[in-house]
DNA sequence: TGCATCAGAGTGAACGCTCACATCTGCCCA
DNA sequence: TGGGCAGATGTGAGCGTTCACTCTGATGCA
């Protein structure tokens, strides 16, 4: 009881600089040097402060850090509300790869990607002196918002509008979308209809372009989009009304999510995949490969947008400005979704 | 040219909240005293400190606010880097209840969910001096990490060990899975097969329970565990040997991807869901209605976990201790997935 | 021998806020 | 008329760092 008090009292204040120092026998000044590794310090006098650290338990004021100068070791990032798998992907990998350069990640959702949300979330994490801020900005609304943010905050994008300025990370859509297109037309399909995501998203408005370019390319016959969020439910929608035509032999779906709805509702109208229609869907969730039958996809790198992401901030931390784009180009990987046309 | 020198000179340093007194003709105090809402102030000086701060663009700085009250306006977030659906949409749902709050989320990811690693992660987080702290873990090795945690830190465990003091938030996983055991024996199955999650995790250890107790109180033969991870891939496997075996009609999966990798498996062996086998699963993800076919699941309230973490978290930080335990029940989804058995 | 140089260490002032307390009004009621 | 009281505001210290200096003694070299 007696010790408990005593432990209680002296804990009212957690130990800080001064007090390591005092232990130490030296001053506040140099334990901060050790604590930053700063060369000039005697090994001596740097194993006593050590030593005086770990007896008081003591642990760095980051808030005191931040105050004096002025910025925080934090990264803060704007995202959707959304458990969509590749912005979740790519948060996952971020704050990994933060972590690993010691930065903390600092999340704030927002549930729509409008300017004045994006703006609020920003400005939040300008509030909290971030060294720097992670825009998951796929449409167009959202880099509006970002148009409006001072220069002078180091700012990434990631799959946002490649055209605009600024620092930018994405997925190759177009490239993808291209590639996917081209190998169903090399199955020997005439044509391929698509499924696109809201239109309103460059993913989805890049991987549109990507699919119209290779039908163009082919010199085949360029038939309507399908349009649909990023849903199953969506996918299933767009597949009943692809599987009354029964020249459809071959479907582009924008995520792997839209193929399986497209998939069911071709299965209840009795058309098989692939026997009757061929399909290729875009991120390769770890179930496409199971699937009834397992997914043909496109498989974006998310590690390396989130290594790309991270890269590209410290470097804007550092000072470096003007435009920046990097894309990342996705993988094809074959499954049992394509078969040649029957005829 | 000259303009823009002299607005970079004034911006060198960011506006204080002395220089918003000045400005408006008070004292510091007193712009402090209207940012935190505090009631003795006049309307007029209100109104004139207001208008100071949006002539300037006064920000308020957290660092300074935290180091002399010594807590953050931010709750720190430990969570397994994974993208599986459960952890994933408890975290979505967690980080806009706490936006709403006014907390800011700052999210650790720690690659496997050992002893130090979460540990670890928690100091980290104590470093930052957040607010309180929510560790996301569902596994025995992440439970020891908490129990070494000093009592004075304001923490919450999300699906952790019901049987651990504490602070706890959960989704009734033996109650879910009873009730889906029971579904699928009301539908005329002599028993149902399981296939478990990870044994280390206690989401899938109170599943197994669940299923257990249904076929122990219905008298009904209990049939050895596949264990798996949570992957299709696994609840392939597990699905291989289960369609080698004529008398399984029913089966009761850890989640909706194991379900989809074992009717893929059944699939491959002409064993068709749910005319040959039923199949219920646990999470309803948002494809689970999609699947080949539309998969009868479970769904847990991960709002509602989130929003009873939130306010316990917040209690905790008022100074409340104490075990406290908040389950959650979740909610059998009926699809096509369950049939009564042939015979 | 004298002086510049440098490693190693210390000193004190910021940083921008909140807290505890002090001060100044004006008003009510004895 | 004056004492008390509450509302409105101001004052100064302190939170725990880092930054820009200063100081001290040893070393090198002309």
């Amino acid at each position: 009881m007696q010790v408990e008090d005593t432990a209680a009292a002296a804990r009212v204040r957690e130990p800080a600089m001064t007090d390591v120092a005092r232990l130490a026998g030296v001053s506040h000044q140099t334990v901060s040097r050790v604590l930053n590794g700063h060369p000039n310090v005697r090994e001596q006098t740097r194993l006593r402060v050590r030593a005086a650290i770990a007896e008081l338990g003591y642990r760095p004021n980051r808030a005191a850090r931040t105050l004096v100068t002025g910025r925080s070791q934090q990264i803060g990032v704007v995202a959707q509300n959304s458990t969509l798998y590749g912005p979740t992907s790519m948060l996952a990998a971020f704050e990994l790869a933060a972590a690993a350069q010691g930065f903390a990640v600092s999340v704030r959702r927002v549930r729509v990607l409008d300017r004045s949300s994006i703006a609020a979330a920003v400005e939040h994490h300008r509030d909290q002196r971030v060294a720097g801020i992670v825009v998951i900005a796929p449409t167009a609304s959202a880099d509006e918002a970002l148009a409006e943010i001072p220069a002078d905050v180091p700012l990434v994008a990631v799959d946002g509008d490649p055209g605009r300025g600024g620092a930018l990370v994405t997925v190759d859509q177009e490239e993808g979308a291209f590639a996917a297109t081209r190998h169903l037309l090399e199955a020997g399909h005439q044509t391929v209809w698509h499924i696109s995501g809201p239109s309103d998203w460059f993913d989805a408005a890049g991987r549109a372009r990507g699919w119209r370019r290779a039908l163009q390319e082919a010199g085949a016959e360029i038939p309507p989009v399908s349009s649909a969020d990023w849903s199953a439910a969506s996918g299933y929608r767009a597949g009943q009304m692809l599987a009354r035509m029964p020249d459809v032999t071959a479907v582009f779906a924008a995520n792997d999510h839209l193929a399986l709805g497209a998939i069911r509702a071709l299965a209840e109208r009795g058309r098989r995949v692939p026997r009757d229609v061929s399909i290729v869907g875009f991120d390769d969730v770890p179930e496409a490969e199971f699937f009834s039958p397992p997914l043909t996809t496109m498989r974006p790198d998310f590690d390396g947008v989130a290594t790309e992401t991270l890269s590209l901030l410290l470097a804007r931390i550092e000072g470096e400005s003007g435009p920046s784009l990097r894309t990342l180009n996705p993988t094809l990987i074959p499954r049992e979704s394509v078969a040649a046309p029957r005829d």
